[in-house]
DNA sequence: GTATGTGAAGTAATTCACAGCT
DNA sequence: AGCTGTGAATTACTTCACATAC
């Protein structure tokens, strides 16, 4: 049953990884698999694997599992992996000349076809298979080259000024990775990768030495 | 009262984005703060603030906020920032070099203090502060250079028998990047970070075109 | 017998709301 | 008057458990 039941954001990020391993078991020509299978694959609970689908469909037999060929066919419809995805980087420096260079996106069909930096010695340079670009050029490049995922990859103090840029331009999704709480508009969904303070929490769950789970 | 209360790990999180902040505070020489206004520049709720905080002791002032100096020295305590984390990062790839020269480490007092690759081409290589290692010198200098977390930025293929031998090593937090769910012991704490899957995932909010919140 | 799909139960996290302090 | 600290209420998410289907 698709239909408005409020899926919780987790469920949809899992989906992904449940596509993943669907990908690796059909390549391996494993037909079928359980949710119990699947939930172990991918560290999760079963019931939290039939509760995940169950937003979307009815795509398993009882007694017998799920169909890898075809809970693969499904989900990628449901996820949109049959459409490719047009992204533009801002901030050309290690890290956004890593994410240029990170095979993973444009295996899963997330193609990076724009980068913008604001310095003047980097405008111009080859990275991979785009040209960075003059931040000038923003408004212009993601309206023709049919952007709809900006990444922010700059210092904090200027990523809230490249957000407006990029909503003017009409982008919707901003994956962040400067540290610094960004105001947007109730219509534009923001994610949030924050490096610094993954590893400090990590470090904080060392020092307690009462690690959880 | 900061015994045994069960802290959410998000608390912990946003408490190094609080620091964050009244570092900045500090540093402009502003003084008082309520939670209301530090909830507005992290974009979470005044309840939130209190909240997290009060896990862990109370450092308030009715009717007047929170003393910023003195908030700061306290969570800089709280979540071990009088510190120097030593972090290590295995894979030498445009991911992990762009970590080795990520400038915001350093600045949290998160130190990377050595870099392992099994291409031989890379090992020898300097990059930042660090010289790329073999694969093999792994156990030897987790333990001579006294690394508390490891980072794990080689392919998914890989990523198993990377974090065996970081556990093996003695490690106890890693930061994976790796889109691999990993199996270790209850006594290692993962974060995972995986950046299509991120991407993946704005892309279907796009899609629905139903942005919550 | 085996495994799904899903309400119900259980947990966890967030937000409300207000008593109490300054 | 203003703002904290915190139980209570709410909301969100996960896991249980079982009727149902193959």
């Amino acid at each position: 049953m698709s239909p408005n039941k409020k899926i919780p954001e987790g469920a949809i990020s899992r989906l992904f990884v449940y596509l993943r391993e669907l990908t690796e078991l059909t390549k391996l020509n494993i037909r079928t698999i359980s949710s119990a299978e699947l939930g172990e694959r991918t560290n999760l609970n079963d019931a939290q694997v039939r509760k995940d689908l169950g937003y979307f469909g009815q795509f398993g037999v009882s007694g017998a599992g799920y169909n890898t060929e075809e809970l693969k066919t499904a989900l990628e419809k449901i996820l949109g992996k049959d459409k490719i995805w047009n992204v533009a980087v801002v901030g050309a420096g290690h890290l956004g000349s890593a994410l240029l260079n990170y095979p993973g996106f444009k295996e899963r069909g997330l193609n990076i076809v724009a980068a913008f930096d604001a310095d003047a010695r980097k405008i111009g340079k080859r990275v991979k298979d785009v040209t960075i670009q003059s931040i000038d050029e923003l408004p212009k490049a993601i309206q023709e080259k049919k952007v709809s995922i900006g990444i922010i990859a700059v210092p904090a103090k200027d990523a809230q000024e490249v957000a407006g840029k990029l909503i003017k331009a009409g982008i919707k999704c901003i994956l962040n990775f400067a540290p610094a709480a960004l105001i947007v508009p109730e219509s534009v969904k923001v994610k949030d990768v924050d490096l610094s303070r993954e590893l400090e929490t990590l470090s904080y769950f060392w020092s307690i030495k009462r690690l959880l789970k």
